[in-house]
DNA sequence: CATATCTATGAATGTTATTCATTAGTTCTT
DNA sequence: AAGAACTAATGAATAACATTCATAGATATG
């Protein structure tokens, strides 16, 4: 007989297209969604999905199913933020401090949705620099921090939210453009375009660059349609999400190559002090933003 | 992990108003029940429902999963129609004998539902009296007889549909009106006012007045309204089912006794051929019986 | 006050979802 | 062309947990 877990690994079936992926993104094995697979299409006697060689495709029932699932799961949501507001009162404040800024592109839709949902929760933007974003929970001036900072701290709970991947984002016309993957070696003598925070911040140069000695010329800009503009009139280079470049790719308006063999990724998380982590409207904040960054952004995997 | 079944039982809740039938009617103990119950709770950290003496009632909270119970389970069954048709042609014939008169009032309306969404399925209501209406589905002159037979016939298949009970109708000042239950000496010299049937397909007739060598009048109404009048107008006695009574008892029009001391109850079943048993669209057919049924029939028991 | 009927609960059971270990197929590289 | 690195599928073993059983407490009914 259906259940939610079949619907649940549906929607992750929809949105990784592949069933390993789906996998984590539910946290069970490959094997048990393979299991659920097979039991729900010889219970409708119909096959849900359709190997396409190296991944897989959804079939007309599959899509139905997905359809299902996209509404169910959207109503069970709903219900739960009603029981929350039931089981306490509905108010207290969440302000985020975001260190990665290319997440602007994300947080600013799920911001928009959050007001809706929550209207009594006060919602901010902690703007600024901030050296110890971290501290700044402790010290009760922001309640989310997002960015990739994990390290253990007592008091501190670090939410997973996704992997990325990092690409190098070069103009049409660059002379790297001939090598599929660049390494640390091909940034020097390159103007590296970032945006304007510390060395330390950026994973490029900390992970990747200043292992190797390299230190290219650096110049910043605040929005990446700025720095993807300078990119494109070849004042230099970038490093950003992968998932933020499609567009600019396709239009081949800028090149994006991978970092190193295995890529360069970095990993996202919400930091909460550990008292806030219970909190309904923080709990639905996090379940949204990985639902929609699961839904939308291309590339990205499951944390953990 | 909130799950189908959760919402499958907390339906069965609403609509029974105790864990113990709903756990009949969900083809569970009444163990089970109370089991997911406490589990559902102490996920939310919220009661679902509260004890009130003898039966239950929801809690605020309860009311918002029945909520989406309904809205989930329905969208469910759309679901699996469209999976139905997909995987074979939605075609075929759905011609309905109908030995229980009464019945017309829940069958209509489920008739104007099943059109809209099997809108390929010739649908028909057979009319006519028949002596062996079964015999009709081997001839193929029907495709499915709603009534109590359930006797095993090869070929055949009866799907349990409920169990109700028949009241004995009076009217308000009719001198029987003292007692709380009818036995089958009350009815000597009454009059019987039933629908035009043989005997054997009346069940006060058949299981309790028969048996005690009691043979009432007789007079014959093709309308349950008719026969309401008529007994409302001190024209003689009937015995109908409980469900269609509510309104007319609560109006004062007439007023319902048990007949015997457990009640005099008959049940109704859905047989088909075995081949029939199988196609979607009367699958389908039955469980939208079933859950019209059970959401709408005050005082009906599930079967089996 | 006894009886019938309801719900709650802990322990035992049974079912079944999941993992493990393995095989087979596909893509991409060298 | 062969190997490496991915995929997905499958049967058996395991782990998880839903359900039943047995029972006690509670609440009406007569």
């Amino acid at each position: 007989m259906l259940e939610l877990r079949h619907l649940r690994t549906l929607a992750a079936l929809h949105e990784t297209g592949s069933v390993s992926h789906a996998a984590k993104r539910v946290h069970l094995t490959q094997s048990a969604l393979s299991h659920q697979i097979k039991v729900l299409q010889s219970h409708y006697g119909l096959p849900i999905i359709q190997r396409r060689g190296q991944s897989i495709e959804l079939t007309d029932a599959g899509k139905r199913l997905v359809a299902l699932a996209d509404k169910v799961l959207q109503e069970i949501q709903a219900t739960e933020r009603d029981l929350a507001k039931i089981s306490q009162q509905p108010s207290g404040s969440l302000r985020i401090v975001l260190e990665c800024h290319t997440c602007f592109d994300w947080l600013m839709p799920l911001m928009d949705e959050f007001r809706q949902h929550w209207p009594d929760v006060e919602l901010d933007l902690v703007s600024g620099f901030h050296s110890d974003p971290v501290k700044l929970l402790e010290e009760g001036g922001a309640d989310v921090v997002i960015g990739s900072e994990h390290k253990r701290r007592r008091g501190i709970v670090h939410h997973p939210l996704f992997r990325f991947e990092i690409l190098a984002v070069l103009a049409p016309e660059h002379p790297l453009r001939g090598k599929r993957i660049l390494h640390a070696a091909d940034f020097a003598g390159e103007t590296l375009i970032t945006y304007p925070v510390p060395e330390d911040r950026i994973d490029l140069i900390l992970n990747v660059l200043k292992p190797s000695g390299i230190n290219p010329q650096r110049r910043t800009a605040e929005l990446t349609v700025a720095i993807l503009q300078l990119v494109a009139s070849r004042r230099g280079v970038a490093a950003l999400p992968s998932w933020g470049l499609k567009n600019y790719v396709d239009h081949d308006y800028v090149i994006a190559r991978r970092i190193g063999a295995n890529g360069l990724w970095s990993d996202l998380y919400a930091s909460t002090l550990k008292e806030t982590a219970s909190r309904p409207y923080l709990l639905d904040f996090l379940v949204t933003a990985r639902n929609t960054c699961f839904a939308t952004l291309d590339g990205i995997v499951p944390l953990e």
